[in-house]
DNA sequence: ACTGATGGCATAGATAGGTT
DNA sequence: AACCTATCTATGCCATCAGT
């Protein structure tokens, strides 16, 4: 995997520095994360030893001896003093550390130099050095190596997201995270693996994501669990964070599927009769404009021809769809102006109280709407506020709602041009077509 | 029978907007 | 400003279905 140039500077999570002693010489390693193989192999590459793995013992400034199990815990406390190497049958001198608490938490304060190769795992910063460590195709070698793929392909998506050095830094910080920095990395991690893998990935992809998390961040392994990792995906049972976030995936682009597809669709399941009966009630002359219109956004309601006129027509009887046109001036409209009089006045409602009343003495007002429309776009005016509720952006303005409701083309204009300009908008609105916006023909 | 996909349900937390 | 409420989304768990 290759270095990311673009974080060198940053003090990236998880390096540490701990004084090693070694022998008669005493160095600094610089470690990723606290792991007691990757911590070994360092020290190894560092001081040019080979890297024997048996008989050699971690000492702490006390002389305690500190194993895997403790080792994450000993290094990320802020008074590790020097740790000391020994080989079995080796007398070794312990260093004492009065100034362990002082000189250790330089490891928080001095800010730490990255290089590109220190983003990458030591196990593969290893093979860059001098020494030519040869990774043993056992177990323990097969398992560290997955570790580091994993926990780049981690760490990598992590650095890529906006909000990813958050969690990095909040680990650094405390150790752990909460439960909403946990469910924000969940999501960035599995959004990048369905990305790369679709919505249903591999049980192998969903275990390096889980593995990759905990060896990027120990402190989050469960020790009580085989792998550290099954609360983030347990491929036994299928659970686990990650496969929870991607099963919420795929449901909802589920509903959003039916969603799109069981408006204009008569439910195979719902009682009304078979298709071909329907298909004989579908009228074709009534296919007019507006059904075109629907169908330039919604493309697949072309499957089946008429689906949206034979809905309605089912919900609300023939003849139904010309209903509120047919009835708006003699119904609705005066009722609309009588309740708009009540508003407070404001000079839109003003112009369109007049357009749509006009007086007497004025015939029809001059580059507004027509009286039926303008009567309508004062109904806008009438809605109260959205319903309480997650609306992402405000509400839009009456004013701004007339954009939405109607739009006026001039007649001669090409109907079928309009319809192609259509890609993005998923609103229904009314078409005006006329010479000019007062003028009804 | 097993496995993965999907649905149902209860619950918690977030959020917009209203009320005091 | 502080609180309240309705709504939405995510989560966790279990059940069911379909394909093998």
């Amino acid at each position: 995997m290759a270095p990311r140039p673009a974080l060198t500077l940053l003090p990236r999570h998880g390096n540490m520095l701990l004084k090693v002693r070694l022998g008669d010489s005493q160095k600094f390693i610089k470690l990723a994360e606290p792991n007691l193989t990757d911590f070994l192999n360092a020290v190894f590459a560092k001081f040019g030893v080979p890297p024997v793995r048996e008989g050699v013992t971690i000492l702490d400034s006390s002389g305690t001896e500190v194993d895997e199990e403790v080792f994450e815990d000993i290094v990320s406390s802020p008074s590790v003093g020097v740790l000391t190497i020994k080989y079995d049958g080796e007398p070794v001198s312990v260093v004492p550390s009065p100034d362990s608490a002082s000189t250790e938490s330089s490891s928080d304060t001095i800010p730490v130099v990255t290089t590109p190769e220190s983003c990458r795992s030591p196990s593969l910063d290893l093979s860059d050095s001098q020494e030519t460590i040869i990774i043993s195709d056992t177990p323990a070698g097969k398992r560290q190596r997955l570790d580091s793929e994993s926990k780049q392909c981690v760490e990598s998506i992590l650095a890529r997201k906006p909000g990813g050095d958050r969690i990095m830094n909040e680990y650094n910080r405390t150790k752990s995270l909460t439960d909403e920095s946990r469910r924000k990395m969940v999501n960035m991690l599995v959004a990048d693996m369905t990305e790369k893998n679709g919505s249903s990935p591999t049980r192998q992809v969903k275990e390096m994501y889980a593995r990759g998390i905990v060896t990027l961040f120990p402190s989050l392994s469960d020790p009580f669990s085989k792998n550290g990792y099954e609360h983030y995906y347990d491929s036994q049972s299928g659970s686990g964070y990650l496969a929870w976030r991607i099963k919420t995936i795929q449901r909802s682009t589920a509903r959003d599927r039916r969603a799109s597809f069981e408006e204009g669709r008569p439910g195979k399941t719902t009682e009304g009769g078979p298709t071909a009966r329907r298909e004989l009630q579908y009228l074709p002359e009534k296919n007019l404009s507006e059904d075109d219109n629907v169908l330039s956004e919604f493309p697949r309601f072309k499957d089946v021809k008429g689906l949206i006129e034979q809905d309605f027509v089912l919900m609300f009887g023939e003849g139904a769809s010309g209903k509120l046109l047919e009835r708006w001036p003699t119904t609705f409209k005066k009722k609309v102006i009588q309740q708009c009089r009540k508003l407070p006045s404001t000079s839109e409602i003003e112009e369109l109280l007049l357009a749509a009343d006009p007086p007497e003495d004025v015939t029809e007002v001059d580059a507004g709407w027509d009286s039926d429309l303008s009567s309508i776009l004062l109904l806008s005016h009438l809605i109260p506020p959205t319903a309480q509720g997650r609306k992402k952006p405000g509400k839009v303005s009456a004013t701004q709602a007339e954009k939405h409701l109607v739009v006026f083309k001039k007649t001669g204009t090409s109907i079928q041009e309009h319809l192609d300009e259509i890609t993005t908008s998923n609103q229904p609105y009314l078409l005006a077509v006329g010479v000019r916006r007062g003028f009804r023909d």
